[in-house]
DNA sequence: CCACGGCCTCACCTATACGTCATCTATCCG
DNA sequence: CGGATAGATGACGTATAGGTGAGGCCGTGG
């Protein structure tokens, strides 16, 4: 396990820390995706000598990453998110600016939304023109055949 | 105007032909990106000698491709429909093969649309406790002041 | 002892969808 | 005649999100 320093399976017990390839496993991504993350400061693990070690947190964190993704944003995008949560809240100028990006990204994220149900209309007729065109194609062949 | 040969703003009568600047504009895309989708094959306007002549069959094409794009596909898979429309739109397999991609692409933009609204959920719960903290500050400089 | 995994860094490769020159030709307009 | 304008081709640049080795450092097991 690697919060022993010894390689293997992992025992159920005290696995509180990940090294790359298990975290990326968990996750069901590359590690090198991972170090890429870490390149664009979304995630900064910490070390041991040269290895990356990585906590719950910073699971929590690649949840988080994974999830930005998932809604189509852009590591850019994610990353700003992050920094966001990362503020210290106890500032009231800080929060002030936070709350404005909240607020700013709420807007674009209900843009979004929109956009997107009017594509998923337009797919759906084009879903549903599709078939009726296959229905009477089938229909046609009954009725020659 | 394009279609006589000559250059100039365009009448309203005889403008059946654009030239890509024409057909550029009335998109609001680039003449760049048309012709890039002519070097990926998804349009093959007439030559006039070397330059480009659209026809209204052009733009209406140009008009599924822009649509496509804005549906979330990529000019690949654009490419791959307008291939299945030019060959023989009663062929009940390309039809069917049309269709399982829309389903596909239905699916993820409904996940999607999923996702964004735990998102925006989510958003709106930080902006609420943002603003709350913010009031707390507030009232406690007056009691302090 | 040394091959075998596992981890590290560095650096180049891929695909997508164009933008940006650079260079050349044809044509119009004063 | 000489710009300006529009069109063409080709090559190179850009951003995003990684993939794919190359080459090296450890520690362990046979």
């Amino acid at each position: 396990m690697a919060s022993t320093g010894k390689r293997g399976a992992g025992s159920a017990l005290t696995d509180t820390f990940f090294t790359v390839t298990e975290l990326a496993r968990d996750l069901s991504v590359t590690p090198r995706t991972i170090r890429f993350y870490e390149d664009k400061a979304l995630i900064t693990p910490r070390r041991a000598g040269t290895m990356r070690v990585y906590t719950k947190r910073d699971r929590a964190r690649m949840v988080l990453i994974l999830r930005g993704k998932r809604l189509g944003f852009s590591l850019r995008e994610i990353k700003e998110y992050l920094d966001l949560y990362d503020m210290d809240p106890s500032q009231a100028e800080q929060m002030r600016l936070l709350l404005k990006k909240v607020q700013v990204r709420l807007e674009m994220l209900e843009d979004q939304r929109l956009a997107l149900e009017e594509s998923i209309v337009e797919l759906k007729e084009i879903e549903e023109q599709t078939l009726s065109a296959l229905e009477q194609e089938a229909a046609h062949k009954k009725a020659a055949g």
